[in-house]
DNA sequence: TTATTTTTGTAGTGCCCATTACAAAACCAT
DNA sequence: ATGGTTTTGTAATGGGCACTACAAAAATAA
């Protein structure tokens, strides 16, 4: 079942590139979301035909949740790296709001991939993959809240939950990066005065 | 063309009660979104048939459109109300943030449904109705806030739509309304200071 | 009663969707 | 060459969708 690339397989060689097919497949989900972009147009992006699609990527379903998977991995927060142990926490949250709002900005102001498929829509299935991912997100910023400040973790949590909610939606709604950026800004000094008040 | 049931019209009448119809397809739509509801859910849950559909509604677009101002109408935010000229700004933005934290987290924690709408999916229609709902809320809050800081109005305005669209993600996320005030409330004090400085 | 109007229920319509059967084509191994 | 393997293109297939044709039913108006 292996699909690396390196295999000198046998039979008729393929006649797109997996890579660039992946890349316009992200692109067009991230602008469409899942259930608004149909295979057909996935077909025609990716010049292939549906057998060539299914064989590749074995359905819709999986190869959103490759996509999203791919996604994470290439453009995700570096949420540990963010709230690390020696960072103070109302920094560590900037750190965090800050790349979020040049991460959702950047490019085609597309938002969070995740935390738009997790809002959900037709396909059920595909809202879980997104929500599985956003449910790990969320663990990470909560074990790394939870080092610093446990009794207002939950506070904290919710507060940044929202504002990368807000800072994803406004960016789909064509803020550009340095209003998205202040408003994490604004945001951060709140949260700080939040956790100064024992 | 008067669809106003005081008319003892005509022909037969109507088997099922209108209020009622509207008060189902608008929950069903809060839940669902448009597109992940269909004409079919709405006819078992109303218990008509598609040709009684047609004809007391025109068309799901039709009935989503007319739900939408029935929401805006009955459970919108009174915008001027909160951003009255007697009102310090800052206040104001509070009991705007307020309001919108009781009214998404109350009923069935839907989110906002023009929020939620104008974010789109499948049918374009369907987004630009609720959008032009969210371009008029835009409109209102933007005029209230500039009578105050005409000078800091898009900040406001970026970091209240922001905290909006937070607060709606939040309660479909299902954040108890206490949760949501607290959000609210965080962000209104940041505002404050934001507000407080030249 | 008879005519007119509107709603109702039955049973479809065509469209777009994700997905696939099938056989020809293009590569490797022998 | 020959056989084995995988991808390719053509052309469907079934299912769900929004929507509707049609005639019977239920009311009012004459």
């Amino acid at each position: 079942m292996g699909t690396t690339k390196i295999n000198k397989s046998r039979g008729r060689p393929r006649a797109f590139d997996m890579e660039q097919a992946l890349d316009k497949a992200q692109a067009l989900f991230a602008e469409k979301g899942y259930d608004a972009l149909s295979v057909a147009d996935l077909t025609d992006a990716i010049g292939i035909n549906p057998p060539s699609f299914y064989s590749a990527f074995g359905s819709k379903s999986a190869l959103y949740g490759q996509v999203l998977q791919r996604y994470a991995e290439l453009e995700g927060i570096d949420i540990v790296g963010a709230l690390a142990a020696d960072v103070p926490l109302a920094e560590g949250v900037a750190r965090l709001l800050g790349e979020a709002a040049a991460n959702y900005g950047g490019g085609n102001g597309t938002g969070c991939m995740v935390i738009e498929g997790a809002r959900g829509g037709v396909d059920a299935q595909a809202c879980q993959q997104a929500r599985r991912l956003l449910d790990m997100t969320y663990d990470a910023v909560h074990s790394g809240v939870s080092l610093h400040a446990p009794e207002k973790a939950e506070m904290v949590m919710d507060y940044v939950m929202a504002t990368l909610a807000g800072l994803s939606s406004s960016a789909r709604n064509g803020l550009s990066p340095d209003r998205l950026q202040r408003i994490a800004t604004i945001a951060s000094r709140q949260l700080a005065h939040e956790l100064e008040e024992k």
